[in-house]
DNA sequence: CTGCTTGCAAAGGCTTTGCAGAACA
DNA sequence: TGTTCTGCAAAGCCTTTGCAAGCAG
Protein backbone atom coordinates (compact mmCIF):
# COMPACT_ATOMS: atom_id res chain seq x y z
CA UNK A 1 0.00 0.00 0.00
CA UNK A 2 1.26 3.27 -1.00
CA UNK A 3 2.09 5.35 1.86
CA UNK A 4 1.09 9.49 1.39
CA UNK A 5 4.34 11.51 1.87
CA UNK A 6 4.91 15.33 1.17
CA UNK A 7 4.15 16.71 -1.88
CA UNK A 8 6.73 14.35 -3.41
CA UNK A 9 6.11 12.79 -6.84
CA UNK A 10 5.37 8.89 -6.04
CA UNK A 11 7.91 6.75 -8.14
CA UNK A 12 6.24 4.94 -11.07
CA UNK A 13 7.10 1.67 -10.05
CA UNK A 14 5.80 2.18 -6.46
CA UNK A 15 2.29 3.04 -8.67
CA UNK A 16 2.52 0.76 -10.92
CA UNK A 17 2.62 -1.85 -7.90
CA UNK A 18 0.20 -0.48 -6.54
CA UNK A 19 -2.30 -0.58 -9.54
CA UNK A 20 -1.43 -4.35 -9.67
CA UNK A 21 -2.21 -4.81 -6.09
CA UNK A 22 -5.77 -3.42 -6.97
CA UNK A 23 -6.19 -5.49 -10.18
CA UNK A 24 -5.80 -2.95 -12.33
CA UNK A 25 -3.30 -3.32 -15.40
CA UNK A 26 -0.85 -0.09 -15.43
CA UNK A 27 -0.76 1.39 -18.64
CA UNK A 28 1.13 4.67 -18.99
CA UNK A 29 -1.87 6.45 -18.50
CA UNK A 30 -3.23 5.09 -15.14
CA UNK A 31 0.21 5.34 -13.72
CA UNK A 32 -0.23 8.82 -14.44
CA UNK A 33 -3.36 9.18 -13.42
CA UNK A 34 -2.62 7.47 -9.89
CA UNK A 35 0.55 9.43 -9.63
CA UNK A 36 -1.39 12.24 -9.35
CA UNK A 37 -3.73 11.08 -7.10
CA UNK A 38 -1.68 9.28 -4.89
CA UNK A 39 0.82 11.81 -3.96
CA UNK A 40 -1.25 12.81 -1.25
CA UNK A 41 -4.70 12.84 0.45
CA UNK A 42 -6.71 14.88 -2.17
CA UNK A 43 -9.99 15.55 -3.56
CA UNK A 44 -10.14 16.14 -7.05
CA UNK A 45 -12.58 16.65 -9.82
CA UNK A 46 -12.91 14.52 -13.25
CA UNK A 47 -11.94 17.53 -15.01
CA UNK A 48 -9.50 18.97 -12.33
CA UNK A 49 -7.76 15.77 -12.61
CA UNK A 50 -7.43 16.11 -16.70
CA UNK A 51 -5.93 19.63 -15.99
CA UNK A 52 -3.08 18.75 -13.88
CA UNK A 53 -2.54 15.61 -15.75
CA UNK A 54 -2.31 17.34 -19.15
CA UNK A 55 -0.13 20.11 -17.23
CA UNK A 56 2.69 17.65 -17.19
CA UNK A 57 4.67 15.94 -19.80
CA UNK A 58 1.81 13.07 -20.74
CA UNK A 59 -1.75 13.67 -22.46
CA UNK A 60 -4.46 11.98 -21.41
CA UNK A 61 -7.61 12.25 -23.55
CA UNK A 62 -10.59 13.13 -21.85
CA UNK A 63 -12.69 9.88 -22.40
CA UNK A 64 -9.52 8.22 -21.00
CA UNK A 65 -9.76 10.05 -17.28
CA UNK A 66 -13.32 9.74 -16.88
CA UNK A 67 -12.68 5.60 -17.60
CA UNK A 68 -9.64 5.50 -15.19
CA UNK A 69 -11.09 6.91 -12.83
CA UNK A 70 -14.00 4.95 -12.97
CA UNK A 71 -12.38 2.21 -13.13
CA UNK A 72 -10.09 3.14 -9.88
CA UNK A 73 -13.12 3.68 -7.78
CA UNK A 74 -14.75 0.24 -8.82
CA UNK A 75 -11.11 -1.30 -7.78
CA UNK A 76 -11.34 0.35 -4.34
CA UNK A 77 -8.33 2.66 -5.26
CA UNK A 78 -9.83 5.98 -4.62
CA UNK A 79 -13.36 6.81 -3.48
CA UNK A 80 -16.31 8.25 -5.10
CA UNK A 81 -17.73 11.79 -2.71
CA UNK A 82 -21.22 13.07 -3.93
CA UNK A 83 -21.68 16.27 -2.50
CA UNK A 84 -22.54 18.49 -5.46
CA UNK A 85 -24.85 17.93 -7.94
CA UNK A 86 -22.89 19.30 -11.06
CA UNK A 87 -19.22 16.93 -10.34
CA UNK A 88 -17.82 13.82 -8.26
CA UNK A 89 -14.63 14.05 -6.38
CA UNK A 90 -12.35 11.42 -6.24
CA UNK A 91 -10.87 11.00 -2.85
CA UNK A 92 -7.51 9.41 -2.38
CA UNK A 93 -7.56 8.93 1.03
CA UNK A 94 -9.68 5.56 1.23
CA UNK A 95 -9.11 5.01 4.70
CA UNK A 96 -12.52 5.73 7.31
CA UNK A 97 -13.09 9.26 7.46
CA UNK A 98 -15.84 11.82 6.63
CA UNK A 99 -15.81 15.03 4.87
CA UNK A 100 -16.49 18.42 5.76
CA UNK A 101 -17.80 20.14 2.29
CA UNK A 102 -18.13 24.31 2.09
CA UNK A 103 -21.07 24.75 -0.34
CA UNK A 104 -19.54 27.99 -1.20
CA UNK A 105 -16.28 27.58 -1.87
CA UNK A 106 -17.27 23.89 -3.30
CA UNK A 107 -13.97 23.04 -1.30
CA UNK A 108 -13.83 18.95 0.35
CA UNK A 109 -11.76 18.43 3.70
CA UNK A 110 -11.64 15.58 5.47
CA UNK A 111 -12.90 14.73 8.81
CA UNK A 112 -11.25 11.76 10.71
CA UNK A 113 -13.96 9.13 11.50
CA UNK A 114 -13.04 8.98 15.33
CA UNK A 115 -14.39 12.77 15.38
CA UNK A 116 -17.79 11.40 14.88
CA UNK A 117 -19.75 9.05 16.37
CA UNK A 118 -22.22 6.89 14.29
CA UNK A 119 -23.36 4.87 16.99
CA UNK A 120 -25.73 2.26 15.50
CA UNK A 121 -27.01 2.09 12.37
CA UNK A 122 -30.81 1.48 11.25
CA UNK A 123 -32.01 -2.15 10.41
CA UNK A 124 -31.52 -2.90 6.72
CA UNK A 125 -33.77 -5.33 4.53
CA UNK A 126 -32.65 -8.50 4.79
CA UNK A 127 -31.64 -8.88 1.17
CA UNK A 128 -29.50 -5.54 0.87
CA UNK A 129 -25.85 -5.12 2.26
CA UNK A 130 -23.85 -1.84 3.78
CA UNK A 131 -21.92 -0.42 0.91
CA UNK A 132 -20.56 2.29 2.99
CA UNK A 133 -22.01 5.14 5.13
CA UNK A 134 -21.18 8.78 4.04
CA UNK A 135 -21.19 11.38 6.47
CA UNK A 136 -21.15 14.94 5.12
CA UNK A 137 -20.97 18.27 7.09
CA UNK A 138 -22.14 20.73 5.11
CA UNK A 139 -21.07 24.21 5.90
CA UNK A 140 -21.13 28.02 4.01
CA UNK A 141 -19.19 30.85 4.90
CA UNK A 142 -20.68 33.33 7.94
CA UNK A 143 -22.28 35.94 6.22
CA UNK B 1 -47.16 23.52 8.91
CA UNK B 2 -48.53 20.50 6.83
CA UNK B 3 -48.89 17.31 8.63
CA UNK B 4 -48.52 14.74 6.57
CA UNK B 5 -51.42 12.17 6.66
CA UNK B 6 -52.77 9.44 4.16
CA UNK B 7 -52.36 9.83 0.85
CA UNK B 8 -54.89 11.75 0.90
CA UNK B 9 -54.75 15.12 -1.59
CA UNK B 10 -53.85 18.51 0.36
CA UNK B 11 -56.61 21.13 0.00
CA UNK B 12 -55.31 23.95 -2.16
CA UNK B 13 -56.20 26.27 0.17
CA UNK B 14 -53.66 24.47 3.05
CA UNK B 15 -50.91 24.22 0.46
CA UNK B 16 -51.27 28.10 -0.32
CA UNK B 17 -51.01 28.89 3.29
CA UNK B 18 -47.92 26.70 3.29
CA UNK B 19 -46.17 28.67 0.56
CA UNK B 20 -46.93 31.66 2.23
CA UNK B 21 -45.56 30.83 5.06
CA UNK B 22 -42.63 30.53 3.90
CA UNK B 23 -42.37 33.33 1.50
CA UNK B 24 -43.00 31.72 -1.14
CA UNK B 25 -46.06 33.87 -3.70
CA UNK B 26 -48.58 30.77 -4.46
CA UNK B 27 -49.08 30.44 -8.63
CA UNK B 28 -51.36 27.80 -9.61
CA UNK B 29 -48.32 25.72 -10.73
CA UNK B 30 -46.33 25.90 -7.74
CA UNK B 31 -49.53 24.99 -5.83
CA UNK B 32 -50.40 21.97 -8.31
CA UNK B 33 -46.43 20.98 -7.23
CA UNK B 34 -46.47 21.48 -3.57
CA UNK B 35 -49.55 19.59 -3.32
CA UNK B 36 -47.72 16.74 -4.76
CA UNK B 37 -44.50 16.88 -2.73
CA UNK B 38 -45.99 17.57 0.49
CA UNK B 39 -48.85 14.62 0.45
CA UNK B 40 -46.57 12.16 2.57
CA UNK B 41 -43.04 12.20 3.04
CA UNK B 42 -41.25 11.15 -0.15
CA UNK B 43 -38.09 11.55 -2.42
CA UNK B 44 -38.89 12.65 -5.98
CA UNK B 45 -36.06 13.77 -9.13
CA UNK B 46 -37.36 16.59 -10.87
CA UNK B 47 -37.97 14.60 -13.40
CA UNK B 48 -40.56 12.62 -11.40
CA UNK B 49 -42.55 15.72 -10.31
CA UNK B 50 -42.41 16.88 -13.71
CA UNK B 51 -43.84 13.40 -14.81
CA UNK B 52 -46.67 13.44 -11.67
CA UNK B 53 -47.55 16.95 -11.98
CA UNK B 54 -48.67 16.54 -15.74
CA UNK B 55 -50.20 13.30 -15.13
CA UNK B 56 -52.85 15.11 -13.51
CA UNK B 57 -54.78 18.34 -14.78
CA UNK B 58 -52.56 21.21 -15.13
CA UNK B 59 -49.75 21.07 -17.31
CA UNK B 60 -46.49 22.62 -15.93
CA UNK B 61 -43.39 23.25 -18.12
CA UNK B 62 -40.36 21.78 -17.47
CA UNK B 63 -38.15 25.29 -16.81
CA UNK B 64 -40.66 26.02 -14.56
CA UNK B 65 -40.99 22.14 -12.38
CA UNK B 66 -37.21 22.86 -11.93
CA UNK B 67 -37.07 26.55 -10.86
CA UNK B 68 -39.70 25.78 -8.34
CA UNK B 69 -38.12 23.11 -7.06
CA UNK B 70 -34.87 25.41 -6.42
CA UNK B 71 -37.00 27.71 -4.59
CA UNK B 72 -38.86 25.52 -2.39
CA UNK B 73 -35.47 24.34 -1.81
CA UNK B 74 -33.96 27.66 -1.17
CA UNK B 75 -37.27 28.94 1.13
CA UNK B 76 -36.81 25.42 3.50
CA UNK B 77 -40.05 24.15 2.29
CA UNK B 78 -38.46 20.51 0.78
CA UNK B 79 -34.77 19.30 1.20
CA UNK B 80 -32.37 18.51 -1.79
CA UNK B 81 -30.47 15.27 -1.36
CA UNK B 82 -27.55 14.36 -2.84
CA UNK B 83 -26.72 10.83 -2.72
CA UNK B 84 -26.43 10.03 -6.78
CA UNK B 85 -24.50 12.18 -9.32
CA UNK B 86 -26.74 12.10 -12.01
CA UNK B 87 -30.08 13.79 -10.22
CA UNK B 88 -31.24 15.53 -7.44
CA UNK B 89 -33.92 14.19 -5.32
CA UNK B 90 -36.13 16.67 -3.56
CA UNK B 91 -37.41 15.47 0.24
CA UNK B 92 -40.83 16.65 1.24
CA UNK B 93 -39.62 15.26 5.10
CA UNK B 94 -37.92 18.65 6.59
CA UNK B 95 -37.78 17.45 10.32
CA UNK B 96 -34.34 16.28 10.93
CA UNK B 97 -33.27 12.68 9.77
CA UNK B 98 -30.95 10.76 7.60
CA UNK B 99 -31.16 8.04 4.66
CA UNK B 100 -30.64 4.78 3.38
CA UNK B 101 -29.79 4.62 -0.24
CA UNK B 102 -29.94 1.52 -2.49
CA UNK B 103 -27.67 2.19 -4.96
CA UNK B 104 -28.96 -0.43 -6.79
CA UNK B 105 -32.41 0.70 -7.14
CA UNK B 106 -32.01 4.45 -6.63
CA UNK B 107 -34.15 4.39 -4.00
CA UNK B 108 -33.91 6.41 -1.03
CA UNK B 109 -35.63 5.65 2.77
CA UNK B 110 -36.15 7.87 5.84
CA UNK B 111 -33.92 6.69 8.92
CA UNK B 112 -34.88 8.89 11.83
CA UNK B 113 -32.45 11.25 13.38
CA UNK B 114 -32.55 9.21 16.48
CA UNK B 115 -31.37 6.45 15.19
CA UNK B 116 -28.34 7.60 14.55
CA UNK B 117 -25.74 8.95 16.78
CA UNK B 118 -23.53 11.85 15.38
CA UNK B 119 -22.04 12.52 18.29
CA UNK B 120 -19.65 15.36 17.87
CA UNK B 121 -18.71 17.64 15.48
CA UNK B 122 -15.23 18.67 14.51
CA UNK B 123 -14.30 22.07 15.02
CA UNK B 124 -14.84 24.14 11.75
CA UNK B 125 -13.29 26.94 10.17
CA UNK B 126 -14.22 30.18 12.34
CA UNK B 127 -15.48 31.76 9.44
CA UNK B 128 -17.63 29.23 8.62
CA UNK B 129 -21.68 28.06 9.68
CA UNK B 130 -23.27 24.23 9.99
CA UNK B 131 -25.55 24.18 6.86
CA UNK B 132 -26.74 20.96 7.81
CA UNK B 133 -25.19 17.12 8.41
CA UNK B 134 -26.12 14.41 6.12
CA UNK B 135 -25.59 10.99 7.00
CA UNK B 136 -25.82 8.44 4.08
CA UNK B 137 -25.77 4.79 4.12
CA UNK B 138 -25.20 3.38 0.99
CA UNK B 139 -26.32 -0.27 0.28
CA UNK B 140 -26.61 -2.37 -2.37
CA UNK B 141 -28.73 -5.46 -2.94
CA UNK B 142 -27.02 -8.75 -1.46
CA UNK B 143 -25.21 -10.71 -4.08
C1' DC C 1 -4.38 -13.21 -33.44
C1' DT C 2 -7.38 -11.85 -29.78
C1' DG C 3 -8.49 -8.90 -26.28
C1' DC C 4 -7.79 -4.76 -23.80
C1' DT C 5 -6.79 0.32 -24.12
C1' DT C 6 -6.82 4.82 -26.01
C1' DG C 7 -8.95 8.95 -27.74
C1' DC C 8 -11.67 11.72 -30.84
C1' DA C 9 -16.01 13.11 -31.63
C1' DA C 10 -20.71 12.54 -30.97
C1' DA C 11 -24.38 11.53 -28.10
C1' DG C 12 -26.76 11.64 -23.67
C1' DG C 13 -28.99 13.15 -19.38
C1' DC C 14 -29.89 16.61 -16.13
C1' DT C 15 -30.30 21.42 -15.34
C1' DT C 16 -30.11 26.37 -16.39
C1' DT C 17 -30.91 30.35 -19.15
C1' DG C 18 -32.70 33.80 -22.76
C1' DC C 19 -36.49 35.87 -23.88
C1' DA C 20 -41.32 36.95 -25.17
C1' DG C 21 -45.79 36.81 -23.57
C1' DA C 22 -49.03 36.43 -19.55
C1' DA C 23 -50.40 37.44 -14.86
C1' DC C 24 -50.54 40.13 -10.93
C1' DA C 25 -50.04 44.18 -7.47
C1' DT D 1 -47.30 50.38 -15.05
C1' DG D 2 -43.71 47.76 -13.07
C1' DT D 3 -42.52 43.45 -11.37
C1' DT D 4 -42.89 38.66 -11.20
C1' DC D 5 -43.89 34.28 -13.30
C1' DT D 6 -44.38 30.92 -17.06
C1' DG D 7 -42.70 28.08 -20.64
C1' DC D 8 -40.58 27.05 -25.07
C1' DA D 9 -36.45 26.32 -27.06
C1' DA D 10 -31.69 26.59 -26.90
C1' DA D 11 -27.62 26.30 -24.50
C1' DG D 12 -24.55 24.36 -20.92
C1' DC D 13 -22.17 21.11 -18.15
C1' DC D 14 -20.59 16.77 -16.79
C1' DT D 15 -20.20 12.18 -18.25
C1' DT D 16 -20.69 8.16 -21.27
C1' DT D 17 -20.44 5.80 -25.57
C1' DG D 18 -19.35 4.40 -30.58
C1' DC D 19 -15.84 3.17 -33.09
C1' DA D 20 -11.36 2.89 -35.37
C1' DA D 21 -6.52 2.57 -34.49
C1' DG D 22 -2.78 0.98 -31.38
C1' DC D 23 -0.59 -2.22 -28.17
C1' DA D 24 0.25 -6.42 -25.27
C1' DG D 25 0.53 -11.17 -24.60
Amino acid sequence: MVEFTENAALAPEQVTETLEAHGIYPTPQRVEIAQLLLSQPQHLSAEQVLEQVNRGGQVVSKATVYNTLGLFARKGLVREVIVDPTKVFYDSNTSPHHHVYNVDTASLVDVDARQVDVGKLPELPGDTVIDGVDVVIRVRNRG
